[in-house]
DNA sequence: ATTTTTTACTAGACAGTGTCAAGTATGAAT
DNA sequence: ATTCATACTTGACACTGTCTAGTAAAAAAT
């Protein structure tokens, strides 16, 4: 399919598992799937990654490089706030986000560049509570805030992205402004 | 492991696929190892399930009916909130939860006694904000204030059971009481 | 310029998987 | 006594991840 023989087969193979996982899930990807998509033999791509889990936390590492990069962008109005960058992310790209928020897919601990891409990600987060919060605010309320939001953001991309709220709240014109109204009041809430 | 030749089959299985669900999560459950558990052969549970997916369906239907059952079930303190009951119920029953939250495991469209079951737990929580809201609650303000609610409830579930969270916010010595802080306000913004 | 090493693969095999097809033993219904 | 459904077992097939062992070509070392 793709151009083989060259070390963009990483990039290739990278590709295809993550259109793979927006179509079909991450459980979808397989080796061998990757491998005769790229147009290369079966055994081609543990040259580029360790395994099958190498495969998801490479995904990772550039969704959450990726994902940070959305975190800080400049918002499109000042009404909205990080929570619905987040929940765009996820939308934007489903093949990324499917694998990021599956913690049996690879640990994070075992592959650092991974992980050290999802802390940072997390690290904003926590700064948007605090600048929420204002300067002296406790660092309980900080945890049990950045859990919240946090929590907020995530229910509500996989419950829009997999989960059953698709569903049930079937009819939603404006999924922007249904995302909007969503975690209007929410964020709201942490400034109280 | 555990007694064959018998209608209980069914149930020994479920168990076994439900605990390998806790253990490791749905992905580890596979139809030859929960008949080897069972001690039976690799083809007998095919009598009681239709596939794989079969398994997870009634996975499904069971852990929405006692999800309903959490749900309603009288709580602990006039200061806790249902959102607390579904966080709780996710962590005290992981190897259902895992499941009933993964869409791609099985279509619940496609198993409608599972799908009855999923609808009663969703018809729940709508009643629940009804309630908050008060009677003359505009359906627009209802519809996103479930997905709110939902969201909170959700999002914190997956993030403790399976997400970055229990490794981020490591250090909780009272996890309900952390649970309690971060669902009360939540809550609490529904109201206004 | 020749050898060695490294890179980027290919090819084959093995154990494991879901599931289709076909057989068997046992109890109930006719 | 025969039929029939239930609850299995056995065997096979295609598919999977991954181990081992090649190979062909380019880069590095001598």
């Amino acid at each position: 399919m793709a151009s083989p023989k060259s070390e963009s087969l990483r990039r290739t193979v990278l590709d295809a598992a993550v259109a793979i996982s927006a179509a079909s899930g991450p459980d979808a990807i397989s080796m061998r799937e990757v491998a005769r998509e790229a147009g290369v033999s079966h055994q081609a791509p543990y040259h580029h990654f360790t395994d099958r889990s190498g495969i998801f936390a490479a995904i990772c590492e550039e969704g959450f490089r990726q994902l940070s990069e959305a975190l800080l962008a400049p918002r499109p109005s000042i009404d909205s706030n990080m929570c619905e960058s987040y929940v765009h992310f996820a939308l934007q790209n489903p093949g990324h986000f499917r694998v990021m928020m599956r913690n049996d897919l690879c640990q994070l601990a075992d592959y650092p560049s991974a992980r050290t891409e999802a802390d940072r990600a997390f690290d904003i987060l926590v700064d948007e509570v605090k600048s929420l919060l204002g300067e002296g605010a406790d660092s309980e309320v900080v945890k049990t805030q950045t859990a919240y939001m946090w929590s907020v953001g995530h229910g509500l991309a996989t419950l829009l992205l997999d989960g059953p709220l698709e569903i049930k709240l079937e009819g939603i014109d404006d999924m922007n402004a249904f995302i909007h109204q969503v975690l209007r009041t929410a964020v709201a809430s942490i400034r109280a």
